[in-house]
RNA sequence: GGUCGAUUCGUCUAGGGGUCUAGGACACCGCCCUUUCACGGCGGCGACACGGGUUCAAAUCCCGUAUCGACUACCA
């Protein structure tokens, strides 16, 4: 039998970390094991759902890379098997209609609602319809409104072997006779969610440990129906730096995909992280390929305890996790440059610096280029911000920099511009070159090669810190850097 | 309130009776490298929640306590 899982998303927002990582785990573990990987958007909350979350939702997934194996199952195009499910378990006396009124509490209640009546310790089993006979039941139908409950058994208790947490047991009077069927005849997430993964033939089901207990209710459900329960594999829970689960309305855009995407990360390096918030392949190495991930995942080495995702709100160093950050720019500064092309080409088009040279008479060019300023760089943001000199005249002078480096040595306003025309002489325009008479022109000041340059550094690129100044020379050439040296533009600011 | 689960450096984690004066990564700090900043190298800071047991031996097993979390809906 071949592995199915699904990633069933409920479409009440876009898609967050905790779900994007749930979809990592259930994609990797699809690959694994040679399965298939499908979607679910569960849409049943019609008030809640939007069209505008799924997609989102979906452009999330596919920034990521987890496109499904099959065409995407809307749950709410499924209601009338779920009715039907239910008419037959009612007809076999396994659910039974309950007609006490629907109470209404406001929703910003529910949970102090819900804490209260729980409180009470009653008996699950109480209500006052549960037994009623055939007859009266289908006579009451005919004028009064009525959900349909699930009737479980007065005694006993569900248990089923988590591929993470072992055995997991529950006792029944744990569980209420939960509801299958709203009295509008509204399906429910509990019954929806079981008829979906039978219909959708579900191996695994693997999920947030915050539905632990539905598990139990569901299995209740398999049982009624007399299918037999897919396994079930339950995550932890990835906490925010409060210990609290990640939640938009408290934490924010921190949350969201998008964030990071926007924020140029790689999707090979989020994925990469994500992999590591509760799993570990127990070995020291960290930095994984796709590849890789997909070789190595085993469920048995998904972790029991919840992670906590650390970010400093109003930080802007430390504004998401340092590990994610750090990971973003290993990738971007090791991986095949082949790879970074393509994804820094949309971050410089979309800062009006790309020429399509790049792509075929300048590509050598581009490629070194970029090659020489990777290195310091944490996101693809930084290609068109702190690489800004590097494809447009158009850039600006950091005045820290101005400060510091050229503000210490006045005679630099003098030296810099005849630097330029001892360079302009110059024939091979080249690192080593350069520094032999980039060395001869200090002695000749008697000045040290360090104020110079990092003087040119600030004329060159606007910034006080980046690559080695001799490259910089080579990379811009001997054109654009002798024309930067002599620019007035800095000492007049 | 009840039920269930979890608890190793600030964070992610390794470790599942002796090899643990607890290993790695990120972050932080220092030194080296160096024209700057990074990278890299070297080093530092830094943890077994607490209390009882079991055992020759406990981070590891058991029991309590504490803390945290999830769930407890005619939400999903």
């Amino acid at each position: 039998m071949t592995t199915r899982v699904r990633f069933a998303p409920s479409p009440t927002g876009y898609l967050h970390i905790g779900s994007a990582r749930t979809a990592l785990f259930n994609y990797l573990y699809a690959r694994h094991t040679g399965g298939k990987f499908l979607l679910r958007i569960e849409d049943t909350d019609l008030a809640r759902s939007t069209e505008e979350s799924t997609r989102s939702i979906l452009e999330g997934l596919k920034w990521l890379g987890f496109e499904p194996d099959e065409e995407i199952v809307f749950q709410s195009n499924n209601a009338d098997k779920h009715r039907a499910a239910v008419a037959k378990l009612l007809a076999e006396g396994k659910a039974y209609r309950d007609f006490t009124p629907k109470a209404e509490t406001a929703d910003k209640n529910v949970k102090a609602a819900i804490v209260e009546r729980a409180k009470e310790n009653q008996d699950m089993r109480a209500n006052p319809f549960r037994d009623l006979s055939k007859e009266e039941s289908d006579e009451k139908a005919q004028t009064e409104p009525f959900a349909i409950r699930l009737k479980i058994a007065k005694s006993g208790k569900t248990s089923f072997q988590d591929a993470v947490y072992g055995l997991l047991e529950r006792d029944y009077n744990e569980i209420e006779d939960l509801v299958l069927l709203r009295s509008d005849g509204h399906p429910l997430y509990n019954l929806a969610v079981v008829c979906d993964d039978i219909e959708m033939e579900i191996t695994h089901i693997i999920r947030g440990q915050d539905h632990l207990t539905n598990s139990h209710k569901q299995i209740l459900i398999y049982e009624a129906l007399g299918k037999e329960p897919p396994k079930f594999a339950h995550l932890p829970l990835i906490l925010a730096p409060d210990k609290k689960k990640l939640s938009k309305r408290i934490h924010g855009e921190i949350v969201a995909m998008t964030t990071y995407r926007d924020a140029g990360f790689l999707p090979e390096a989020f994925r990469n992280f994500l992999a590591l918030l509760g799993w570990s392949n127990k070995t020291e190495q960290e930095i994984m390929s796709l590849e890789e991930l997909i070789d190595q995942f085993e469920l048995e080495n998904i972790h029991r305890s919840n992670a906590v995702f650390n970010f400093e709100k109003d930080n802007p160093k430390h504004w998401t996790d340092d590990k994610a950050i750090w990971m973003n720019a290993e990738y971007i500064r090791t991986m095949p440059l082949e790879e970074l092309l393509p994804l820094v080409k949309p971050e410089l088009k979309a800062a009006k610096l790309w020429r399509d040279e790049y792509d075929d008479d300048d590509k050598e060019w581009f490629e070194n280029t970029l090659n020489l300023i990777r290195q310091r760089f944490f996101t693809l943001k930084d290609f068109s911000a702190q690489g800004r000199a590097f494809f447009s005249e158009d850039f600006d002078f950091d005045k820290a920099a101005i400060e510091k480096n050229l503000g210490k040595e006045p005679n630099l306003k003098i030296w810099l511009p005849e630097l330029a025309v001892v360079l302009e002489n110059v024939e091979d325009f080249t690192h080593d070159t350069l520094q032999e008479v980039v060395k001869e022109f200090c002695e000749a000041k008697g000045t040290k090669l360090g104020v110079l340059l990092n003087g040119a550094r600030v004329l060159l690129t606007g910034q006080g810190v980046g690559p080695s100044m001799l490259a910089i020379f080579e990379t811009l050439g001997k054109e654009k850097s002798v024309m930067r040296l002599k620019s007035q533009i800095v000492w007049n600011l």
